[in-house]
RNA sequence: CGGGAUGUAGCGCAGUGGUAGCGCACUUGCUUUGGGAGCAAGGGGUCGUUGGUUCAAAUCCAAUCAUCCCGACCA
């Protein structure tokens, strides 16, 4: 292709939005522009890379299995209905109507819309497993798009859904995603951690990420320090494995102790001399229908990606001060596990005080319910310092399993860097942020279930299909292979997903230079080789600017100095480097890079 | 949704009440021509929008919209 025909869109300027490196060298190189708020319009280079990506993805996928399919962008909220999504999904759904005021959705992801279509072919446990996916845009209303392609409202996502009827089936498809998710990244030259994950309200078990280690990552990874043991998760999903298990050294009879107008944990840890380590600290919840009050060590914060899992509850915010006080009798900030008013078990439905606020119909009792959980660091300890419910007061040398029990315990807490690895239980974690670019996770039968879909098994009788997700981010994909393959003079790409192989350089003049540029830039052609000719009637500086701010692995040259040696100069983006090369040798060269 | 900031030419920016500017880009001509050329001459903006204050508003005030940053939420 010649610059006469497909120009370059290139740019001196950066653009002043852009804050990291993807985002300003695809916007200067005219890869991509912006149209509004995380909306962005990709220039002929960036089409030509976003689809090498999806072609990487549709091979490898077609590889280990896949059927590719094309479904609407628009999903009838009924189906939404169906699976009980509708109302869950917050604000980041894109909704509309149309003239009969009938309610649709962008689709945000597409389980209810593929399990659709699934349901509408399958009948029999023969027709299982199958691996269905598509490559298309999604929509989400994010609260605050950033980082140019990383975090877009409109975006590009390959996402499959597998049916099976057994969950041997779906852990072998599962583990055929694994691999093709590697093979997919490594053919796109993105080194890629895949860690243990959060699944999120998409429901299921088993997940993982692949996620691109980058300091602007908006996740935060724990790996385990000991390379041999390779544990990899991501914090949301990390269990918290206290690294020093410390007890309390006073078994003394737990007594009140004033402790006026020291509301944190940190007040009254520095009033009292005591490390925050034994205290238990209170996080309240509330929602329209329950209150979740969760105990946990006072070090610590409560993790809310565990404490919904746990719970269940989706829309939810702090409890509020009245709240507290009616359940504990004292402000907040002195709740505590010993002597809660309405704890005898571990839900409790509480009094008239505590009236339901969800709208439903008059038979749905009208009070909430009370959640209490403990984490489980908190089993077994001693000599704890812990809210008296009365305020202004705290109780001290407070003994679990004596002053208090600690029923429904689970991991509440966040993990961090030094903690201990849960898989080995030897080494430290330490920490790094990432940026997803993968998910693959096993579903289960949510949505078969609650979309009836059914297939006959061997006996004849009904079978829900179990399911698996597996989606890849082709922007972000694109976007993190240039944060990792940059420099300050512009993108260097890969073969496999540069726009051309080769940026041929003409600073011909004259017909005899012109008609050499021509000759070489048809015989690269010819050879079958993809090669961009810049014959533009620019000085050799913009040029040679251009060519490594586009990034394309091979930057051939071709000029006066061409005709004097005989010899070609090709220079290699990604170090550099430079040969002086015969035509044959060129090709040659070429043909084997 | 809370906190902060910004909207002036295609892009990047200056302009604290008195005739709308700079750099790059763009057009034309001449010179130059292997690492972002020089000279000359040009074109292009109802200063985000609406309202207010004032003899006079890009500039002060209010509202509104948009964009960006920090936080909470998410692929």
């Amino acid at each position: 292709m010649r610059a006469s025909t497909l120009p370059l869109f290139t740019s001196k300027n950066d653009p002043a939005d852009a804050q990291v490196a993807s985002h300003r060298l695809l916007a200067r190189a005219g890869y991509i522009r912006k149209q509004a708020s995380g909306l962005y319009a990709y220039l002929p280079f960036g089409y030509i890379v976003h689809r090498k990506v999806e072609q990487i993805v549709r091979e490898e996928m077609d590889r280990f299995g896949g059927v590719e399919v094309s479904l609407p962008v628009i999903t009838p909220a009924a189906l939404w209905q169906e699976s009980g999504r509708w109302d869950i999904m917050g604000k980041e759904m894109m909704r509309m109507e149309d003239r009969h005021t009938v309610p649709y959705t962008l689709g945000p992801t597409h389980e209810e819309a593929m399990t659709d279509l699934a349901r509408s072919f399958l009948q029999s446990y023969k027709q299982l497993p199958i691996n269905l996916y598509q490559i298309g845009k999604k929509y989400r209303d994010e609260i605050r798009p950033r980082y140019g392609l990383i975090r877009c409202r409109e975006f590009t996502m390959k996402d499959a859904y597998s049916y099976h009827a057994t969950d041997a089936s779906l852990d072998e498809t599962y583990q055929k995603m694994r691999e093709c998710y590697r093979s997919i990244f490594e053919r796109c030259g993105l080194k890629t951690i895949p860690v243990e994950a959060d699944s999120g309200n998409m429901g299921g078990s088993g997940s993982e990420e692949f996620m691109v280690a980058s300091e602007i990552g908006e996740e935060t990874l724990l790996l385990c320090s000991d390379n041999a043991c390779g544990y990899r998760s991501n914090q949301e999903k990390t269990p918290y494995i206290c690294r020093d298990a410390l007890q309390g050294v006073s078994t003394d009879i737990m007594q009140e102790i004033s402790t006026p107008n020291a509301k944190t944990i940190e007040d009254v840890a520095k009033l009292l001399g005591i490390d925050t380590y034994h205290f238990v600290k209170a996080v309240i919840f509330e929602d329209k229908e329950n209150i979740y009050l969760c105990f946990i060590p006072g070090d610590r914060e409560l993790s809310e990606v565990k404490m919904k899992n746990i719970s269940g509850a989706t829309e939810y915010w702090p409890a509020n001060a009245e709240t507290i006080e009616t359940l504990t009798n004292a402000k907040a900030g002195f709740t505590g596990p010993v002597g809660l008013k309405y704890k005898d078990t571990d839900t409790v439905t509480l009094p008239a005080a505590f009236p339901s606020t969800a709208e439903k119909d008059q038979n749905t009792p009208t009070r909430k319910t009370l959640h209490v959980y403990f984490d489980t660091h908190l089993k077994g300890r001693k000599g704890l310092v812990v809210g008296a419910n009365k305020t202004d007061c705290h109780l001290k040398d407070v003994n679990e399993g004596r002053d208090f029990t600690a029923t429904n315990t689970h991991d509440l807490v966040v993990a961090h860097a030094g903690d201990l690895c849960p898989q080995c239980k030897k080494s430290a974690l330490t920490e790094t942020r990432g940026i997803e670019v993968g998910h693959i996770f096993k579903l289960g039968k949510k949505y078969s279930q609650k979309m009836n879909l059914t297939v006959l098994d061997p006996n004849g009788k009904p079978l829900v299909p179990t399911m698996g997700c597996y989606g890849i981010g082709v922007g972000r994909t694109v976007a993190t292979t240039v944060e990792q393959n940059h420099d300050d003079r512009g993108i260097i790409w890969n073969t496999a997903l540069s726009p051309f192989k080769t940026y041929l350089v003409s600073l011909a003049k004259g017909d005899t230079e012109i008609t050499f540029v021509d000759k070489l830039y048809n015989t690269l052609k010819n050879a079958g080789e993809s090669v961009y000719l810049d014959d533009r009637d620019e000085r050799a500086g913009i040029k040679f600017n251009d060519a490594e701010l586009v990034g394309f692995p091979f930057i051939v040259t071709v000029g006066k100095r061409t005709m004097e040696t005989g010899k070609i100069e090709l220079k290699l983006r990604r170090t550099g480097e430079k040969l002086e090369l015969t035509e044959n040798e060129l090709l040659e060269f070429l043909r084997s890079n």
